[in-house]
DNA sequence: AGAGAATTCCATCATTTGTTGGAAACCTAT
DNA sequence: ATAGGTTTCCAACAAATGATGGAATTCTCT
């Protein structure tokens, strides 16, 4: 009875169930266990987590969280599963809050919408960007496919015609936004003493920014 | 005498000796520790690397390393410390280079000069982005001061004129650009293929998407 | 050559960490 | 209430890890 876990193993593409009500059921004890997993893992990273730390956070003992969720690495390829379906999500919704708008409001209001997400979730940020650095010692490619997003955003953005040719320019532009805002939220802690404001002025200062950066790359014709 | 590595702690403003010393003899022992250190932690980050793991890397004993640095803690220290020291100096290496030249000849060769920098030292972007998202379990703020580093470029491109009060704004732009080369560098195993080049295809198209980027943020007069 | 210092290695220790077996507690349906 | 399944905890294990004492080796200088 201790593998019924398996379940999920490998299904990063159409959301597994037992997934989806783990997060969906935020008061069942594998809601909890996931939830403090993407709180800590964001934290410290995969090897910075012990089980034990993750038990003690959820206030069970070791062995529940092997029964639910198996190998700490089983536990941790969840959460990046789980983010993926949640960005992929977020995105579609962005899509479709913005569809048929002009160019400049379509960047306006998925700018303004994506930040608030990732301020309002920084450990997802930071689960990215460890994941673009990979290589951790035992964890293999449980890359959150930011792929098609990217590619996606460039089509909506009218960066590119179709979505399985987008130019690598239009990638590397799309991308640097992205990363941008990544950054911005995953190193808030770092970053904000460094710019000398408080809270709501910093997560100003960013939107503004990269709004700021982002409408003449996107506006201006693609020359060079 | 386990003891003499004490003399370069919290020592991080003025270069120590012994670690100047360590990376101008990397044949030395000392210097070779230093450099498997900073590759293996750029890799995988603090709590990823194991004593084991730099000892075998250098081809020593454990023992030979705490004698040489101490502690885990206190040779990622020596690893930060030494990076920081270097980005300083590249940073004034550029300054000098492009002292009186024009605005975007300035830009143009500081974004060549360090994007060629960072891909050759693809472990200094992933270190420095660990520093960024910090709360490693048990180091406290070893962090690379980029602060003034990056004061200094808002103040050399003329966003500012006095460096001890850079306008959020300012600082922000810089910020963006900085991070945005940072974080091609230090995912480049990941971004790469995402954009369907090759290694050298990558690195101009880095490049030219920065100075795409940069370019109106740092000509256009500071509205908003 | 040889005394003294500096360097490297061997063996070891105490903790920590990932993981599991099995007993206890809890539900749920009859 | 009680049988059967589900969930949780206690205890423990093997391996890995950070760290050190001390012996052995190498280096340096006369």
């Amino acid at each position: 009875m201790l593998e019924f876990y398996r379940w999920d193993r490998g299904q990063d593409r159409i959301m597994p169930s037992p997934l989806e009500k783990a997060r969906q059921e935020p008061e069942s004890m594998k809601g909890r266990i996931l939830a403090a997993a993407r709180r800590l893992f964001g934290e410290y990273g995969f090897s910075g987590v012990t089980t034990r730390m993750l038990a003690r956070e959820v206030g069970i003992d070791i062995s529940t969280l092997y029964y639910h969720w198996g190998e700490k690495q089983d536990l941790y390829d969840a959460v990046m599963a789980d983010l993926s379906c949640e960005i992929r999500a977020k995105l579609r919704e962005i899509e479709g809050m913005v569809r048929g708008a002009t160019l400049s409001h379509r960047l306006e209001v998925a700018i303004d919408v994506m930040c608030d997400w990732l301020f309002d979730h920084p450990e997802a940020a930071r689960l990215m960007l460890s994941s673009y650095m990979g290589k951790s010692r035992s964890a293999p490619d449980a890359h959150v496919p930011i792929k098609e997003h990217i590619a996606n955003i460039a089509v909506a953005m009218g960066l590119a015609l179709d979505r399985t040719r987008v130019p690598a320019r239009a990638n590397a532009r799309v991308l640097t936004v992205w990363n941008s805002a990544v950054n911005f939220t995953a190193g808030e802690d770092f970053f904000l003493p460094m710019l000398g404001v408080d809270r709501d002025e910093y997560r100003s200062v960013v939107k503004e920014t990269l709004k700021f950066i982002l409408i003449p790359a996107f506006t201006l014709p693609p020359a060079a």
